[in-house]
RNA sequence: GCCCAUAUAGCUCAGGCGGUAGAGUGCCACCUUGGUAAGGUGGAGGUCGGCGGUUCAAGUCCGCUUAUGGGCUCCA
């Protein structure tokens, strides 16, 4: 006799001595059976023909649960990878996990696989999934399993076999004639799959280290019907509409041309929005009591050698040579915060000093990595450091987790924060580190702000809090970081006098809040898919006249709203009016005004919103007010 | 940096087997003076990313190169 509890705590008992998943779902109801997936059995996921043989916990896994997603989506890489290798023989198959959205398997193949494979390989998935090949699992010695994997070739595998650890239970999965190193769970069958898509290929190093070989690597996702598959593809599309790349040339924001890899031009409307983000960055600053420098942009050698970015940071960094001298083009902006700072002799009484910078750094980064404005070469930075006490540390830390969380709040954004530790590359003593780590994390700890933790993902001075972002298709990008710092002082010997009269060494933090302002833009246009808030967008308002009659009352407007400050766009031209409505709609104007004979008798303005449509006539003089509020309230 | 793909007019794209380029849109001019997402006619715009090669002849085939896209690696 068995007792299964289910997950809402009711307890069923069953006469038999065996029983499977499988066996209780069907008992439950023939419906739950067919969505079944597979299962966790005491918070172990397991196969459906898993024997439970003792009483237990049972939850039944379907696509619905995160799990049961992940297991449908690895059962798609096996079927994927059994199809590659049934069109392509001898191809060697390294791993193929589930991840967001999809799968990938990693191929060692003689052919080259083209766009057109896919639809080939799609194919034989079909085949394979008609089929209806049961997912088996066996268990395996070591040595068994090295030898299966060696007999067929696979010699991924057989390395993989190798690294796993000595206690590991080693299994492989089987449907039809092939066989994969797999921990499982799988589906019970090929033929759960009934829709997929093969994506795209891409190269990946094997193990993910570049100095191994590249793999191609092959992307797909799969439904469990056919409606949600299209709905993805569907999501996929829209979301490439809000590309901050393709919106970045319709509004004319910005462009980068051949010229310049990596180092974008701002477009005037482009610039117009920078200008607001740092317009509202000082405001915030000012109030929060942070000074503003400007450090250079070259400065010399030495002083990299110094800060450490020589040894650390070399390979990123353009370097040139003034007269005899070798400078730098600045990678960051800290160095020069640390000469302003050992400009002038300091007490314990200055602190904390919030020293802001916006600052133009240039940094060398792989040409394979630039993406738009999300990954450039030269970026505009919202930099501060903060020098202070040992003992404000904690403070200063939460203070700006604050600030930053203000200003994404500002914009709606969630986001998600980690917490980097130290990485192989670095410097300092452990103690310091270990000092520095958690006090971010006791900072955000008190905050009662969730964290996750990146493992050896820190900067090479220190450890930092990272907020990251989401672009359209989901892709994190960081922004805003919070970085201690106990070597920059050390290297330039940064001192202040404490109440004892003796030298002491400040400590000091790293922070940006948007944190590159061009990613930032591209993460705001994504997120407004380009029609910004009023308060930023580069045109608030355009003045659309009916005809050459209403040309002077819309110039009279057009300079009123101009000087009360309101970004105003006037289109006299000899259009008709649905015409330019359209234009201005596809810019993401605000507000348009239509003037025509009514407007002009009445001191109107005929009032068209974004996103709401004709709102009929408003006296002129309340729309103003309307609209200077709206700007000054910054209202989203 | 690595793998794959792509590169034709300001923009979006056509150009089977090689025979010195086409559409829509935008731009300019004229007609039209029109009330809430594209009025009509005409015109100007292209070293087909760059360099080299094959060929009587290259947008088209080959090699190299630059940039972009999707990833890997790396990072704001």
């Amino acid at each position: 006799m068995i007792q299964i509890t289910l997950p809402d705590g009711s307890k069923r008992t069953y006469e038999q001595e065996i029983m499977t998943p499988y066996e209780v779902a069907g008992d439950i109801s023939r419906g739950l059976q067919k969505k079944t997936l597979a299962a966790k059995v005491n918070d172990q996921l397991v196969d459906l023909d898993y024997p439970i043989q003792e009483d237990a916990s049972l939850s039944l896994i379907t696509f619905d649960d995160e799990d049961g997603k992940e297991i449908f989506r690895h059962s798609s890489s096996h079927i994927m990878a059994q199809a590659v290798k049934n069109l392509f023989p001898g191809t060697k198959i390294a791993i193929g996990p589930a991840v967001k959205d999809g799968f990938y398997y990693d191929f060692d193949s003689e052919h080259v696989f083209t766009p057109e494979d896919l639809e080939k390989i799609e194919k034989e998935m079909n085949r394979i999934v008609k089929e209806d090949y049961g997912f088996t699992r066996e268990e395996l010695s070591r040595q068994e399993a090295i030898d299966l994997f060696k007999s067929l070739g696979e010699d991924y595998k057989v390395e993989l076999i190798e690294d796993l650890p000595e206690d590991c239970t080693i299994s492989v999965y089987r449907d039809g004639d092939f066989v994969d190193l797999c921990a499982g769970p799988h589906l019970p069958s090929t033929g759960h799959v009934k829709a997929f898509k093969l994506l795209s290929i891409a190269g990946a190093y094997w193990r993910g280290s570049s100095d191994n070989k590249m793999l191609q690597r092959i992307y797909g996702t799969s439904f469990t019907k056919k409606a949600e598959l299209d709905a993805y593809l569907e999501m996929l599309e829209e979301a490439k509409k809000r590309d901050h790349r393709k919106l970045g040339q319709e509004l004319e924001l910005f462009t980068i041309m051949e010229e310049g890899p990596g180092f974008p031009f701002f477009l005037p409307k482009g610039t117009k929005l920078k200008n607001l983000l740092l317009e509202y960055w000082r405001e915030i600053h000012e109030r929060e009591d942070y000074i503003e420098i400007e450090t250079p942009i070259i400065l010399n050698k030495k002083l990299w050698e110094t800060s450490g970015h020589w040894d650390h940071y070399r390979e990123n960094m353009y370097t040139l040579k003034i007269d005899e001298d070798d400078f730098a083009i600045k990678p960051m902006n800290c160095p020069g915060a640390m000469m302003v700072y050992k400009n002038e002799l300091h007490s314990y009484r200055d602190f904390p000093i919030r020293m802001a910078e916006i600052g133009r750094v240039h940094r060398h980064e792989l040409s394979g990595a630039l993406h738009g404005l999300m990954r450039v070469r030269a970026f505009t930075q919202d930099d501060a450091h903060i020098f202070m006490l040992p003992e404000q540390i904690k403070d200063e830390i939460k203070a700006v987790v604050l600030k930053i969380d203000e200003i994404y709040q500002q914009f709606g954004f969630t986001y998600k924060i980690e917490v980097s530790t130290r990485p192989e590359e670095s410097m300092g003593a452990d103690e310091d580190w270990e000092i520095a780590e958690s006090s971010l994390k006791m900072a955000l700890e008190e905050l009662g702000k969730d964290f996750a933790i990146n493992e050896g993902d820190g900067a090479f001075y220190g450890p930092k809090i990272d907020f990251q972002l989401e672009d359209c298709l989901g892709r994190t990008w960081q922004c805003g970081t919070i970085q201690l710092d106990f070597q920059l002082p050390q290297r330039f010997e940064l001192t202040y006098a404490g109440s004892d009269n003796e030298k002491h060494r400040p400590i000091v933090i790293h922070t940006v809040a948007f944190g590159s302002i061009e990613r930032f833009i591209g993460i705001i246009t994504e997120h407004f898919a380009g029609a910004f808030p009023v308060w930023l967008a580069p045109v608030q308002v355009k003045i659309l006249s009916l005809s050459d009659k209403h040309h002077q009352y819309s110039r009279d407007l057009y300079q009123r709203f101009r000087q009360a400050g309101i970004r105003v766009e006037l289109d006299n031209r000899n259009e008709k009016i649905g015409y330019k409505i359209r234009e201005a709609q596809l810019q993401k104007t605000p507000y348009m005004l239509i003037i025509g004979d009514k407007e002009i008798e009445s001191e109107s303005v005929g009032l068209r919103k974004r996103g709401e449509g004709d709102l009929g006539a408003v006296l002129a003089k309340d729309f103003e007010a309307m609209i200077r509020k709206e700007i000054a309230e910054r209202s989203m």
